[in-house]
DNA sequence: TCTTCTTTTGAAAAAAAATTTCACGATTCG
DNA sequence: CGAATCGTGAAATTTTTTTTCAAAAGAAGA
């Protein structure tokens, strides 16, 4: 090859190098890789671990005949600064070693415009399968985002919406707001608060109405005295305690729908000197490292990202290797409650 | 196709085939194919986009004739929960949107024993560069893998090492600590401390030696009276401050060699009451959003994510698309200041 | 131990696929 | 208005893959 030569030159690679590679002859790889039955299993082994090793195209192998090599999937997300972006990939990762699949992770940046076009160029060229998780996409958005799939292609929703169109799997965020307001009940609280994320993520709405559905079911004990509506970032936490404050009827305990807002509300509450949990009790949600960095540590509503990644990818695997089994459209991961010296 | 075929089966597609999809003869598609230089660009784009959605094996086209569709680029990193990580990959994905690349990211749990074995795999097959970032390994580590690599396989190092074997771009950890240590100079104070992160990272030590070097040709006005050993988590920025609580000699001003060390130094200052910056000057590192989700906000030292993305990006893709212009073996990506309300 | 059958393989023939040659119409340039 | 060039398809050629056929190496049975 002379000094010249692009030495990124694609070679083609014929039946002919894989013989002399592997020491058989060219008929016997041919006759592996269309998927001939007379075959003895080191030699099919052997030449298509060398076809692999030299990049033949294998796509053209019957999937029948394919090594079962590991499975590559992708995570395609809009992806945020903050921990619980990192929380959350973190737990993917750590499922994606104990299932022996490789993951990927894809942002996007407008998920309900560059979706189509990346999940159709993505879908089969190299991954097996994909997670959405793009809590801003409305179920017409999923319908739509369906029909243009390609047919058998798997994929999986980590975002919850109501009566879903994808096979989903996500937090029970009822079930945890549900837990708070449980968790204050039993520590005797009579008024309670809450400061709500942003309505137009389901995830946010299905806290709020756990809560406040505990409330009511029991509100002969307990009055919901104050609703604030934050945005999840830290500022609005700080928001939140001011317009706390000034309320007449202010509740001794507050649930916050994030972590983040509960830091900002707790730091805004320490300034003005007041005692947590004595003057008013703090509950925060998704239970990230940020919890335990702060005086007091903030109780918080357990999200459990290793557990959502395992059974994600569990039943992804499964759609994966086992197309016509159906599975179930909706599984909840539970929530639990970790409490620390906050509430 | 029968009920019972695999709905997955793979056909052989064939010239024809992509010849009866675009209209044009087997010839045009051919040289298409194989890069022949007298076809018009109509017919390159149709036919090219064609076998791609066909799925023909495009491997074996030559890489000088490919479409030019959008660069996939890949980060091998061993990812971590935290905001540190979550900021770096925002920068990138922020970064890889602005130059048009698709961009995804690969966790690895052990770097020094799965990265062949990845790197392998990954090359060719579907990436046409790759980020490493794996602060863990040393120049070895890079050495021996480097050997492995495929050749011409574009990769570039984020991860700071003494005389790099990878063209590297990475913050410029020793500017870092020189400016920390400048800043709390022109500040005023006289007695310096600094607390460093785990010194296997070779990042951690060109910020130590950063500062200890502004310190010492300084050294008529300013004296380092106080190090600490800390692995950059919260806890050890809590025991960093029992430590400089202790130390008879304690200095004034405190240089956290991360900012999660420098959230545990202060808050455990905090709880003591002591007043910051009055009692003790902290400055943190990184500049991550928690330096202001915390009361006095933290001054740090900014390391610019998205300027660390753009030119890795940047470089990686000139080395993709002009493999023969050689590229820098290292560049820095400067650190500055920002200046907040604990010192 | 000696057939006989089966399995697995390679050489060579056959078939299929890809590339190249050649010719021809369309366009451009002088 | 020619001559040169470009882009293309039909057909010839070359390359690659599949299939046929024969033979070696066991395995099974007498």
């Amino acid at each position: 090859m002379s000094y010249f030569t692009r030495s990124t030159q694609y070679m083609k690679v014929t039946l002919q190098d894989i013989a002399s590679a592997t020491g058989y002859s060219i008929s016997t790889v041919s006759r592996v890789l269309s998927g001939s039955n007379k075959i003895s299993g080191t030699a099919r082994t052997d030449i298509i671990a060398a076809a692999q090793r030299l990049k033949y195209p294998l796509n053209r192998i019957r999937a029948s005949d394919k090594v079962q090599t590991e499975l590559n999937v992708v995570i395609i997300t809009d992806f945020h600064e903050g921990e619980f972006y990192a929380s959350y990939f973190y737990g993917f990762a750590q499922s994606a070693k104990s299932l022996n699949l490789r993951l990927s992770l894809l942002s996007l940046n407008n998920p309900r415009e560059e979706i189509k076009e990346y999940i159709g160029q993505v879908s089969d060229q190299y991954y097996d399968g994909a997670i959405l998780f793009m809590p801003e996409l409305t179920r017409e958005d999923y319908e739509t985002l369906m029909g243009d799939l390609p047919d058998q292609f798997p994929v999986i929703s980590n975002a919850l919406i109501e009566s879903p169109v994808i096979p989903t799997v996500t937090f029970d965020g009822y079930g945890g707001g549900h837990i708070a307001a449980e968790h204050f009940h039993h520590r005797g609280y009579k008024t309670l608060g809450i400061v709500k994320g942003p309505l137009h993520k389901a995830e946010t709405r299905f806290r709020y109405m756990g809560f406040k559905d505990y409330c009511q079911s029991n509100h002969t004990q307990l009055s919901l005295t104050w609703e604030y509506l934050g945005d999840f970032s830290f500022q609005s936490g700080v928001d939140a305690f001011a317009d706390w404050k000034k309320h007449p009827n202010r509740p001794r305990a507050v649930f916050l729908s994030n972590d983040l807002m509960a830091t900002g509300f707790m730091e805004a509450a320490r300034i003005e000197h007041l005692r947590i949990p004595e003057d008013v009790a703090i509950l925060g949600y998704d239970d990230l490292p940020m919890c335990v960095h702060s005086h007091p540590e903030i109780s918080s509503i357990r999200t459990d990202f290793t557990a959502l990644g395992l059974t994600t990818l569990r039943t992804l695997k499964s759609k994966i290797l086992h197309p016509e089994q159906p599975v179930g459209v909706q599984s909840l991961i539970p929530a639990s409650l970790n409490t620390r010296a906050s509430s």
